[in-house]
DNA sequence: CTTAGATATTGTAAAATATACAACAACAAT
DNA sequence: ATTGTTGTTGTATATTTTACAATATCTAAG
């Protein structure tokens, strides 16, 4: 097998590898994808999802964790792999494999950033995504899957809220990944294994009863975690 | 970002991709790895995970697919994607990411083909895996965990046994995966969503009662997965 | 031929979960 | 004070899961 070799490694885009990292941010009941216009060809001025090409001394991690902090200033939050893609078609300058991690963030920590580079950077609603450059539909759509998978089985939902959050706002990331309504009478039953702490807090400037504030308790999680006396799993329909 | 690149490309194994392709199989209420003798350094005659260099014109699931089949002879199933794995320490040569794709085979037909290689390869119970080459240990490790997720949710485990099957065979496979057990009259019951079709045919050369062999309704399954009407999940505990 | 040993298969009652929805609570606006 | 709106709790019902009894069907021993 170890014969067959014949790779052109004669100029820098025969043969190379990217990372691309989802950055995901829940507002206004949506579920958004943070997406870079392109500063160069090829698909310049087109929107793309963030991404650079892999140090050499850099593990995957690393890489991704460098690209999140570069764009956004964010560090220390969870990063998830999800697929790699290699078509050979993928990028018009030659042969880019790419791995696709992505991160839940608090949008709100980045209202100020994002107005700065307003021009240059977008949050898009995952179901509304335009169309972007090289196959990072496909990634989206791909990167978004894993994500909703996640969603079923480890309460990661929590790193889009705020510290302190609503049980509604929590139902509404189910709601609109999923695209389907819980009751909420129920939904709030399916949270009883997920330890959370109800604060002396409410809602304000809502017009209508406010609701509670909530915050994960975090310890507790990471306790039943390691005894693995905790799994989460929310049935969808 | 864009101008911090300094790779070096100037030889072969500065920078390189690949492609590992972990094959399962089932036997003796095991599920087995397929593991190969590497036959050139590094870690000449250790056991490894079989896989190769990514050809330039190739996409991953065929790199997979050819991998499979060069190995095997093995055409025309599934292959899943696991994770990506990119630690610039992971082989001593050089910089080579590998991506780690999954098959499920059926053991029954590879007797043959085993007995002929049997001092180049050799099926190891994955929870008896010896020390592996490079960083294949940590591949294996997290790939048997993408598998067990897939199987909780997926019906891939009649990819590891032969067309006729009894429901027991289907149980000690989950039971060896999680490795935990099931009431065997309630491990029936979770499998009703699933269209199997009862054969007219019994297992033979038991000293007890044989059971029926049932076979998977192959194409009413994929009309559920069509109409969306399908869901399988098997709960663990 | 009969019986013991083993596992397969079906059935069923009890326990646990999920669902539908009623009832009440707490706020803003009028 | 009243209405509108959503939050929160409670509860009866339906569904699913679990534990386990009962029976079935084979081999092997006597």
């Amino acid at each position: 097998m170890e014969n067959k070799r014949d790779h052109k490694l004669d100029n820098f885009f025969s043969y190379s590898f990217s990372l691309d990292c989802l950055i995901f941010g829940f507002q206004d009941g949506k579920i958004n994808l943070l997406l870079v216009k392109r500063e160069s060809e090829p698909f310049k001025d087109q929107w793309a999802i963030p991404g650079d090409l892999i140090y050499p001394d850099e593990d995957l991690p690393n890489a991704a964790s460098r690209i999140l902090k570069d764009l956004t200033s964010i560090e220390g939050i969870d990063l998830h792999q999800a697929q790699t893609f290699g078509n050979p078609a993928r990028h018009p300058q030659g042969r880019v494999i790419t791995s696709a991690y992505f991160a839940l963030v608090r949008m709100d920590d980045l209202q100020e950033y994002a107005r700065s580079w307003s021009d240059r950077i977008q949050w898009m609603p995952i179901y509304s995504i335009p169309r972007l450059s090289f196959d990072h539909n496909e990634i989206a759509i791909s990167t978004f899957e894993v994500l909703k998978q996640k969603l079923t089985i480890y309460p990661i939902a929590f790193d889009l809220l705020p510290e302190k959050f609503t049980i509604n706002n929590l139902q509404e990331i189910y709601e609109y990944a999923f695209q389907q309504d819980w009751d909420k009478a129920n939904f709030r039953k399916k949270l009883k294994k997920i330890p959370l702490i109800k604060l002396n807090e409410k809602q304000k400037n809502v017009k209508h009863r406010p609701a509670s504030l909530f915050k994960l308790d975090s310890e507790q999680l990471s306790k039943m975690i390691k005894r693995e006396d905790y799994s989460f799993s929310l049935k969808i329909n």
